[in-house]
DNA sequence: TATCTGTTATACTTATAATATAACAGATAA
DNA sequence: TTATCTGTTATATTATAAGTATAACAGATA
C-alpha cells in the first residue's frame, strides 16, 4: 500500500489520505481486517501531523470502511465495507450531475463519457498496478 | 434561468453558482449569446455579495464558458463551449476516479453505475425541467 | 516499568470564502 | 451635461477550515 501525496493539490491532504485508502480497498489491495499503520506511523512515514492522519481515519470508520479500537490499533472493517444504500447512490448522483453537465457542455458525448468511465473501472478491478 | 442555493452546503456559493449556469448551457436553457444578469443585479436577486458572482462569472469567463465586455455585460459566449481537450479528459479522469473507487468498495456494480449516469444524462439532455 | 495504541484538549498559523464599502472608467440614455 | 448603468479594482473585516505543534490521558502489552 503506496499513499502519495500532492502537498500543491487543492484537495486537502486527509481527503487525498482517504481516497487513497478508498482505492486501496478498491483494488483489493487492502483487504478486510488488514491493519492499517497507527496514526503516529503514518504520519511520521509521510511527514504530516498525526492529527491530520486521526481525520482522515476517524472519517473513514464514520462511513464503515475502517474499524479502530482504542488499544489495539485500526483495520479495514472485517465484516467488509457497506453496501450501497440509496442515501449513497442520491449522494453519488448528487456529484456525477456537475460532471456531467460540463461534459455536455463541451460536446462529450455519453459514449466517451462512458468509455472513461469504463476504464476506470477496468484499471481499478482488473488494473496491473 | 432559476438560480437556487443551498447556503447551507458546504459547497461555497461562487462554485453553487458557477454549476448552476453550467447545467443551464447543458440543459440549453441558456444558449450562446444570451446575456447573463449584471453583477450587481444577480448579487441583489439572490440576496448575496457582488464580488461572490463576480468571483464565479470570472472563473467561467475563465474556463470559456462566459465573455464580459466591460460596458455591455455578460453573456455566454457567442463563439460556443470550447469543445472537450485531451486535459479536460485527463482532468474528467481524475475528478471521477474517486467516486468510482468508493463505488466498487460498496460493491456498486458498473452497470448500475452507468445507469445512474445515463438517467443524468437523460435529465440533462431531454429532460422535462 | 516502559512503550505502544487511540483520544482529547489547547493554541497557533495560514488560506479561503464571503461580506462591506468605496471608488474608477467607459458607455449610454434622459 | 448629468445621471445611471456596466465591469473592475482596492481595502478591510469576519468566519471557517486545514494543518501543525505540544501535551496529556487511559488502557493494553511486552
Amino acid at each position: 500500500m503506496f499513499i502519495e501525496l500532492d502537498f500543491e493539490s487543492e484537495d486537502p491532504i486527509y481527503l487525498q489520505l482517504m481516497r487513497q485508502i478508498i482505492e486501496g480497498i478498491a483494488k483489493k489491495e487492502l483487504l478486510p481486517g488488514d491493519a492499517l499503520p497507527s496514526v503516529r506511523s503514518l504520519a511520521a512515514d509521510i511527514g504530516i501531523n498525526l492529527h491530520t492522519v486521526n481525520k482522515a481515519y476517524q472519517q473513514l470508520k464514520q462511513e464503515g470502511f475502517l474499524q479502530i479500537h482504542r488499544q489495539k490499533g485500526v483495520m479495514i472493517h472485517p465484516d467488509g465495507i457497506p453496501k450501497a444504500t440509496e442515501a449513497y447512490k442520491m449522494a453519488l448522483e448528487k456529484n456525477l450531475r456537475p460532471l456531467i453537465a460540463e461534459s455536455i457542455c463541451r460536446d462529450l458525448k455519453q459514449e466517451d463519457f462512458s468509455e472513461i468511465c469504463e476504464r476506470i473501472f477496468d484499471n481499478l478491478m482488473h488494473g496491473g498496478n
